[in-house]
DNA sequence: CCACTTATTCAACGCTTGTTGAATAGTAGA
DNA sequence: TCTACTATTCAACAAGCGTTGAATAAGTGG
């Protein structure tokens, strides 16, 4: 963190040299816009320009504040809810709920807007900038597969999480980006019951050989 | 179309006037670059400097032949197999049996190159472009989910054939864009057994209540 | 040989982008 | 008040982009 605004610091107790923030907390601002930008438009097409001038501040700004626009990036993208904490509730009771419960858990989440749009911002990037696939991937692996097979009590727990986490990506990418119909106007109940099944395989099924 | 090359005009009988396309096939050339660039580096980050450079010629000259980047890439990413001829053999047999046939076809295909690289281009500039996630949404319901829907009696086969090609994008971005392991790294037969009771799911299998 | 047409290249334009460095504003401590 | 420091803006740069129009090459039909 390279600065702390003005209400972290005087509430600290610590000195607060220098100008003081904006009372508009702009550096929040300028991350939710960046999500914002990052989810409609992908990486490339998302400008600096066109952020800040949603915030309404000048786009040097962005730059001094984050350094450069991947790492704004990247400071867009973390997931906002803690993967350890909610992936033992979901796999505990009944086996043949897991898949139900998990499609609701995920289809809440990518029908939440912050959500949803911090996702698309990372799916979107991941197809035209190989570093945020890197971002993508490193946070798959660290916030979904890896806890998530780590509370799976079967064979390939990590090829199920990945298996799950690839039908989560072609989710966002249908039924958001390409706008497939009719997925991309079910419901949120009809769009759980349809996955359950399938996710349910992927978490607890047979997998069949992973060699030949 | 704006021009012909050579051998058409001449095989076909026609006058071929002006000065004679180059020996080296230059269009084709040009599409299969332009596959290579768009399924490596999405639409944006694909130059039409770079593509021409692949081939060894000017980059003017691609805007001669295709007019634009935007037609190019339309003219880059047109399937290579006709989904007519193709389901119905997929559907026919023992229904129990359509996930895994349907599973390897799949599979198959995104595993050659030239396949998976037109898929690569469209699902990567889909999300980065709007006009090609039209043309990637137009593309899949005409090439795949309409036919595919006309072949399935069962209810929703519109619904299922979407959520198939949704895990058929999923595939694509997992495996090849974002990297995903352990599921990147399956061989072919372990990914299409791993994939076939999910398809077979959405394609026969009990979709619940789409409403509420 | 002369028009005519097409293929291909060359050079340049206009635009947008991310980034940088200087300039101005505003506050806290000495 | 002066200094130090931070916030913010302004102006400009360098690079890369797609596209355009003129120029050159290379043939065909008369």
């Amino acid at each position: 963190m390279p600065s702390r605004n003005r209400s972290a610091a005087t509430a600290a107790g610590g000195r607060a040299r220098g100008r003081p923030a904006d009372d508009r907390e702009l550096k929040p601002q300028i991350l939710a816009a960046a999500r914002r930008e990052f989810g409609e438009r992908g990486y490339d097409r998302a400008t600096l320009r066109g952020i800040a001038a949603d915030v309404g501040v000048d786009a040097s700004l962005i730059s001094h504040y984050f350094g450069s626009k991947a790492q704004l990036y990247a400071a867009a993208v973390e997931p906002p809810y803690d993967p350890t904490l909610i992936f033992p509730r979901l796999l505990a009771g009944d086996p043949a709920q897991v898949g139900e419960r998990v499609a609701g858990f995920i289809v809440k989440m990518i029908e939440t807007d912050a959500t949803r749009r911090m996702m698309l911002g990372a799916v979107r990037a991941a197809g035209s900038e190989p570093q945020a696939a890197r971002i993508l991937r490193d946070t798959l692996s660290a916030k979904v597969i890896g806890p998530l097979a780590e509370q799976l009590n079967t064979d390939q727990p990590q090829l199920r999480a990945s298996l799950l986490s690839s039908q989560l990506v072609g989710i966002v990418m249908a039924r958001y980006v390409v706008g497939l119909e009719p997925l991309a106007s079910l419901s949120t109940a009809g769009l759980t019951n349809a996955l359950a099944p399938a996710i349910q395989h992927y978490l607890l099924g047979d997998l069949g050989d992973p060699d030949s």
